[in-house]
Order: C-alpha cells, then sequence, then structure tokens
DNA sequence: ACCTGAACACCGTTCAAGT
DNA sequence: ACCTGAACACCGTTCAAGT
C-alpha cells in the first residue's frame, strides 16, 4: 500500500532537504538489526531506508556502497563478540576453548555469520575471536610462524563446520539434497555406511570432535 | 551496441515460435562453460539466453528457475570430476590421496566452486568424490557412523580451507583486509607472531598439513 | 510443443534539484 | 552539508501471443 506513488508522502516533502540526524553508526547497527530479524537475503538498500524512515539516496551520503555497508556490519559484530574470558586449565584446554566460542558464537549469530561468509569477510567476523586464539597460542609455547599456521589451521576447521551446517539445504531440488543422493549412489558402499551417510550429521559434536583433532596436533601437551 | 532495441534482430523475429533444436543439457554445458570463462556472477538467465542465441524466456521452459540451473551445473561438473583412480600402498595414505583429491580438483575448478558454494551446493559438486573417499574408508577398516564421522569430517575440513582460498579479498576495504587487521590490532601478540600472521599463507600447503592431522586421526594406521 | 516480445516487480547506484 | 524524487541499467520471472 505505501507504494501509491500518487501523492508523495507529505512528511517525506517535508523533510527534502532538511537534516534527519541520521549518523553512519545509525545506518550500521539498523543494517545490523535487519539482518539478525530478517536474514542476509533482506539487507537491501531500499529496505533498509525504508526501516530507516528515510529516502535510498541518504545512505549513499553516509556510506560508499552495499559492500562497505556489509563490512561495517560485520566489523560491528566482531567488535561486540570480542568481550569474552577465555578459561581452562591447561595451555591445550584453553587454546580449545578459545577456538571453541569462535564455532559457538558465531553459531548464534548465525544470519550475520551467513552474511559475512557470502561476502567473502568471514575472517574479519572472528578477527577479535582469532586475536584471543592467537594469545592462547602463544601462552601454550607457539611463536611466529608456528602460531600463525596453528591458528590458521584452527579457523580453517571452524569455518568448514560452519559452511556446512549453514546451508540451505532446501535450496536444492529434493533429489540433489545429501540424503537423496547416498541413498540413488551405485558406489560400493555398505547399507551400514550408506545408511549413516544419509542421517543429518550433529555437527555441533563433529566439530567438536574435529577440533579436539587439530588442537591436539598443533599444541604441544 | 547490440542494445538497440529500434530494429528487432531479424533471424530472432523469423524464429518466433519454431523450434531451435535447443535441450536441457545444451542449456546447463553453455551455463557451465560460461561460468568458468566469466565467473560465477556473470551466470544470469539474460546472458546466458544471449550466449545461446535464444530469447531469455526460452530458458524457462527446458528449465524452472535459476537455482535448478546452478544446481544442474554444478551436478554436471561432479560427474565430471569423479572419474580418476585413487592410488596409495597403506589405506591411511588411499584415504589421504582421496581426500586431497577433492581439494585439488575444486581449486582446479575455482569458478564452479565458488558457485556451488555460493548456493549452499559445495556438498553436491564433491558427492561423487566423497563417494570415492568412504570406500577408502571402508577399504581402511570404517564402517557404518564411523565411516560417515570420517568422511564428514574430512569433507569439513577440506571446505573450510576452500572457502579461505576462494575468498575475494578486494571485496573489503583495504583498511579490513587481513595484513591490515593485524597490523593495526592491540592485542598483545609477539611481533615475529604477528608479522606471520600478515604475511598471506599457502593455502595448498596448510591444507595438506591439516588434512594429513584428521586423517590420521580417524582412520588407524 | 516450443519460442517470442513485452511487462512486472524487484535490485544498486547516480544525479540534478531542493533546503 | 544533507536529503529528496526521478531515472538508469541491470536482475529473475511470468504471460499472452505467435508458429
Amino acid at each position: 500500500m505505501a507504494k501509491t506513488a500518487a501523492l508523495p508522502a507529505p512528511d517525506a516533502a517535508d523533510r527534502a532537504g532538511r537534516r534527519t540526524g541520521l549518523e553512519r553508526e545509525d545506518i550500521v547497527a539498523a543494517a545490523l538489526v535487519l539482518v539478525e530479524r530478517a536474514g542476509p537475503a533482506a539487507l537491501t538498500m531500499r529496505r533498509l531506508a525504508t526501516e530507516l524512515g528515510v529516502g535510498t539516496p541518504t545512505i549513499y551520503w553516509h556510506i560508499a556502497n552495499r559492500d562497505e555497508l556489509v563490512s561495517e556490519v560485520v566489523r560491528l559484530q566482531s567488535t561486540r563478540l570480542a568481550e569474552t574470558k577465555v578459561t581452562g586449565k591447561t595451555a591445550r584446554e584453553r587454546v580449545y576453548r578459545a577456538a571453541r566460542h569462535i564455532w559457538t558464537s558465531s553459531i548464534e549469530h548465525r544470519s550475520i555469520t551467513s552474511l559475512a561468509h557470502q561476502a567473502g569477510m568471514s575472517s574479519l567476523l572472528t578477527h577479535h575471536l582469532e586475536a584471543a586464539l592467537v594469545m592462547e597460542l602463544e601462552a601454550a609455547g607457539l611463536v611466529g610462524s608456528d602460531a600463525a599456521e596453528a591458528s590458521r589451521a584452527i579457523l580453517t576447521t571452524i569455518v568448514g563446520a560452519l559452511v556446512i551446517a549453514l546451508r540451505d539445504v532446501s535450496a536444492s531440488p529434493p533429489d540433489y539434497r545429501p540424503d537423496a543422493l547416498w541413498a540413488a549412489t551405485n558406489a560400493a558402499i555398505t547399507p551400514a555406511t550408506r545408511n549413516a551417510l544419509r542421517t543429518a550429521s550433529d555437527l555441533d559434536a563433529l566439530s567438536a570432535v574435529t577440533l579436539h583433532a587439530i588442537v591436539d596436533h598443533f599444541v604441544p601437551a
């Protein structure tokens, strides 16, 4: 209904050329809320502008383009995630906990995670948590390229599990969904294994196991 | 220049209502070529139709919508990747080689991999290779949920490295690129480690190391 | 059965014109 | 300096009309 271009909304006409008090931060904050509420696809310039009660081009006065907006949203979320203490007795355990925290908080805010991931900005999203991870790695005795390599291997493992966990199975036609594929495959696979592959996996548990294996491999006991 | 809508292309007018001999497979094959040549973003219905020399709605007679097109492209690529033998002496080594093959072929066809990944269809892309991996896992003595879990852990690890390897750093503003972030961070991190984090990593080598660690963890010697 | 032009409802982005 | 409506060049998708 708000589509009747015939009569221009009177308040909008009044506002023409006059300050709205809108700041860059407000736009980014509103975008973050919009994504969390309605998913990454809902973040369009027009919808965001409507949400803010301004004209679409107004956003472009404060922010260069959509890519910049997305990176600001991701960065904002990144700083919000940063405020957590790492606990644990052994150095290994603390590294594991720091890594695990990246996983849980990414899952908790899955819409933002998907957004970051679609835009190729997963590393921006996790940067602060990664810094915490690196500090624990150094505390565990790893420095320089050893610490960098370990941190990257751990990050990689988490991101992979996230991609699988957050993918949208409903996008594929039914025949091409994992369970259908394993049911139809003619590879020489035991029925028991085939059945196990068909059932959805507990990625939270799987990620925990994989993470333990990687941490144990890179961090001395 | 081919944009002059004033005079309709005479051959297009002649073709109106008459068979073009276009098949579903041709469309999918052309889409695959288009993506490999011009990247995932180039796959629009209009551009594909132009490439095929038909009107855009023609595609919709053969294929329901863009999602279905993408899944067919991914599936076609998946079958093409399937024709490789796994070598290696020990069972562990054969598992590793099968896993490694998923990585190398995904990197080789990075445009299709990115497309699959954006559409949340990475598991469709790797399905045949995954089946080969599962067979090696069974040969190594794993069955049922053990085999499924190991295969998923391995897949997850590969996908994670792929996401990092194929992400487009140029999409982020310079300040938010990994090296800039590590240069600017005020976390208590040794200069040596900080420098190591700033330099781009050899993800091919990193993926190999991580993969070895995971395979060794899940597959008995 | 198969293909077309035209149209609909969306995008991101730009720009002259307002205050 | 900040905000607007209108417009441009794109999308995916639908549909009546052609053969």
